[in-house]
RNA sequence: GUGGCCAUAGCUCAGUUGGUUAGAGCACUAGGUUGUGAUCCUAGGGGUCGCGGGUUCGAGUCCCGUUGGCCACCCCA
């Protein structure tokens, strides 16, 4: 008897098929919808120098870290938390010879040193999308729409998830319009950042403190502010401040724009920075999916424009995409000056949402997406001359290219051996019935072949039945196609 | 790093105020219904009750420790 059991190390996972199927499902889907919204795919080491770390985050990060030293070695490694300094370095080291917009793509795993709970582990797997190198609110909205299209893919709709966002310059310049103080901006956005975490009146009290009136802090409260536009109107008021004329233009041009959208619009940190940005996602058809909301703040403190967390409408789970604007972190990790927004994914959250949605496809539908279902499940009936013709069969059919499976069990029961083939999701079943014959079934379908096929011909036979959609049957594909555009 | 709850077969769980060789369903394996994916029947493998220690005549059942899990705090890149 073994006296110690080994066990994985607190927060990671083991995968099994099942659990790497589901894995490669989520990275496959992250992967397509990057590449048709013209992203490269990049990648670094898993590890990097700890300075690395330290130049953003301050020596704070150190304890989230895994932190090693090579024993005999001096320099102090760390297995990557983030990407995104990795990310700078990579742009950094080639900047002048790339292009502009550079928009890349990664999905690779992480490793942070926290207490695991609720959507939060010690190894996990996150997608990264960033454009580099444009300023545009297009760029922004970029981002937020290739993030729309993968939830779109994978069958969220915007009453699942909202993309809420916010806009840190913009709030800023509001924030000084309103009098209050440069060097007091960053107590105000920590304490929107704790809305959630406060009860309504406590939080109401302390942004009494910044001058907000009760009502305004009930806007805050609220979090997200939808203000009825009438496009006639030549007033509009925010936050119970009625807006100057130089204000109220912008708007009525992005309302002119939106054919067929509601006159309910989010005007929350309405500005000049805002209304493009409001344009834009109008134009990449995802309006429907985004609020604005002022409580978005992020911890970060290198955001620099827009910001954006993505929720579950009902609240449920912590946030399952998050991102926005940095334009001076490339600058930062030694690049030249470049514009940059991005975000993250990761797989942990996006799965319990997923879960909680009902949208883990089946297992059949599963292998069917990540092209695991088995072309021909070959069968003897157990005549002697089947017997000896089944693994050459098996044999044949491989080199020709496709995924064939057999039994290992010793029944020869054909009805047995069926059930087998069906449940690995098999498109075609062989059933040998002699030393130079079998015949195909269509496991989607039901339909077998009147007559045998001449062993030597199954190869070609079954490539040919494949290709013109054979066995697609039995399983029903949940994954949508890319949407147009 | 802090606090709370939890830990019995692969999975979901039952195990009476501590008492004989620890159970069920599902799953799995084999066989049957003399070759067609259903249903069904039969048989079988598999746990020493996370691990270690303690109390007791006796512990899965009580106590302590430890490991792991879950949840919240901190943090959230």
């Amino acid at each position: 008897m073994p006296s110690h059991v080994f066990q994985a190390p607190t927060g990671t996972r083991d995968f099994y098929p099942a659990d790497c199927a589901l894995r490669r499902f989520i990275t496959e889907s992250w992967r397509a919808a990057s590449i048709r919204h013209g992203f490269d795919e990049v990648d670094g080491p898993t590890f990097e120098h700890l300075d690395l770390y330290t130049v953003k985050s301050g020596e704070g990060i150190v304890s989230e870290l895994f932190s090693f030293t090579r024993a005999g070695g001096e320099r102090t490694y760390a297995l990557r938390p983030e990407f995104t300094p990795t990310l700078a370095r990579l742009y950094a080291a080639k900047a002048g010879s790339l292009p502009r917009p550079t928009k890349w793509f990664c999905t690779p795993t992480f490793f942070r040193a926290e207490r695991p709970q609720r959507g939060r582990l010690r190894e996990f797997m996150q997608w990264n999308v960033d454009v580099l190198g444009d300023p545009s609110p297009q760029a922004d909205v970029e981002v937020i729409a290739t993030c729309v299209s993968l939830f779109r893919a994978l069958g969220f709709t915007p009453a699942d998830l909202r993309v809420r966002i916010n806009h840190r310059a913009a709030l800023c310049a509001w924030f000084e319009s309103r009098g209050i103080a440069l060097e007091r901006h960053e107590a105000l956005l920590s304490l929107l950042d704790q809305k959630s975490k406060l009860p309504a009146a406590e939080f109401a009290a302390r942004l009494a403190a910044f001058g907000f009136t009760p009502e305004q802090a009930e806007v805050f409260v609220k979090g997200l502010l939808r203000t009825q536009v009438s496009p006639r109107s030549s007033e509009v008021s925010v936050l119970g401040e009625t807006l100057d004329a130089a204000s109220i233009d912008p708007i009525k041009r992005l309302m002119s724009g939106l054919e067929g959208t509601s006159d309910v619009l989010d005007l929350t940190l309405f500005s000049e920075a805002v209304a493009p940005l409001a344009t834009a996602l109008a134009a990449a058809r995802i309006l429907d999916w985004v609020d604005f909301d002022l409580s978005i703040v992020r911890g970060l403190a290198y955001y620099t424009g827009m910001v954006f967390e993505v929720h579950e409408a009902g609240g449920q789970e912590r946030a399952v995409a998050g991102g926005g604007r940095y334009d001076n972190l490339v600058e930062l990790f030694g690049g030249p000056p470049t514009p940059a927004v991005g975000m993250g994914m990761g797989d942990v959250v996006l799965s319990l949402v997923m879960k909680d949605k009902g949208l883990v496809p089946a297992p059949a539908n599963l292998a069917e997406a990540i092209g695991i279902r088995p072309d021909v499940f070959v069968i003897s009936n157990g005549d002697p001359g089947a017997e000896a013709a089944l693994m050459p069969t098996v044999a044949a059919l491989r080199e020709s290219g496709l995924h064939v499976r057999h039994t290992y069990k010793t029944t020869r029961n054909v009805g047995k051996l069926l059930r087998e083939a069906s449940d690995t999701f098999a498109r075609l079943a062989v059933i040998i019935e002699g030393a130079d014959r079998g015949v195909i079934k269509d496991l989607g379908t039901g339909v077998q072949d009147a007559a045998p096929t001449p062993i030597g011909l199954l190869p070609a036979a079954l490539g040919d039945r494949l290709r013109r959609g054979g066995g697609a049957g039995g399983v029903e594909v949940s994954v949508k196609a890319p949407e147009p555009g």
